[in-house]
DNA sequence: GTCTATAGATTGATAGAC
DNA sequence: GTCTATCAATCTATAGAC
């Protein structure tokens, strides 16, 4: 049994957009791999930026619930921590997608303008709430760094350094909190620092 | 008197590539604005990746200075803080051309290819040398998070964050060390936190 | 140096048979 | 659901007149 033929066109897309970028893959190539016409996968979805959608949804359905989860939360260091920690949840288990996202922007934002909009509202929400209430300028570029250092989840393969899910999760989770001056928790690694 | 239409044309480019992204930008559009035909692009580059080339090249000598004159230094914390500073000037004087390569990494890479492979390896080898001699992978992340947090000179005007250049430089230079857990010069900010 | 004209290729998408 | 055939648009690049 072929299983789910929509769903197989969905996984192929991933794979392709995350590595090659939304605008270099053509449905040719991903009607290829598939084992299919390039019309055929029309049946299954009715244009190149549906077949998007459908492939990036996960991510905006997740950095949605975080803002949304976020927002009535007080600043406070452990809230922080936490919503730091849901994002780096939701990066790690979706790699591939923010893949899509940093190979192309461009082309994201051109093919799906709403959902590109989408994305960089939310981002810009989460930017808000980590930057705290009435925020410095400082504040909120460190907040805006917080966000870039999270995003290392992806950029440390590219730099060719290899780590287990967890270090990456608990090195990247410190980082992000020295990035914006939380206080680390008792008990943890702490400055160790200054040889 | 035209000045010098081969300079026209490059920074028209540079405009198209870092806003549109390089693949979505055509010849067309480039010549259109500055008022010449298609054809009469081609006698002054030769082709669409020559014309990257030249856009994209400061920054490439840039980081190839900061990588090659990082090298031979000691990883003492005054020396990370000198390649950070030097590191975070280039971008600060770049950013069109940054914005280049982050608004459409895939079709750089697809277009010049070894021009992308450079950039990739003189990043590798900043990353290399932050980390320190015989980096733990601890070490190796934080680094890769100190190089994205400084790609926060441009994030921070996607996420609506404004900054004068003098405060981007310092709190994003402040910010990187942090990250990269590095002791705070005698007399600055220090750590303010905790409320 | 700039133009007109066009080649040559690829792409997203549609029509309609099976 | 999948196919063949094709359309219309767009793009990079070249040839050759002026």
């Amino acid at each position: 049994m072929d299983g789910d033929t929509r769903e197989t066109i969905r996984a192929v897309a991933l794979e392709l957009f995350s590595t090659k970028g939304f605008e270099q893959t053509s449905l040719r190539e991903i009607a290829e791999r598939v084992g299919l016409t390039k019309a055929s996968l029309y049946y299954h979805y009715s244009s190149k930026q549906a077949l998007l959608l459908a492939v990036v949804e996960p991510v905006l359905t997740g950095w949605r619930a975080i803002a949304e989860d976020a927002a009535p939360l007080e600043h406070t260091p452990t809230n922080v921590r936490h919503v730091v920690e849901r994002c780096l949840d939701v990066l790690l288990r979706n790699r591939a997608i923010v893949g899509v996202f940093q190979r192309d922007p461009a082309g994201v934002a051109l093919v799906a303008k709403s959902l590109w909009e989408d994305s960089l509202t939310l981002g810009r929400r989460l930017v808000g709430w980590l930057a705290g209430p009435a925020p410095t300028t400082a504040e909120q570029l460190r907040a805006v760094a917080a966000m870039e250092v999270l995003g290392s989840v992806l950029a440390a393969s590219n730099y060719g350094v290899e780590a287990a899910e967890a270090e990456l999760r608990d090195v990247l989770l410190q980082a992000t909190l020295d990035v914006l001056r939380l206080p680390t928790e008792p008990g943890e690694s702490g400055m160790r620092n200054v040889v």
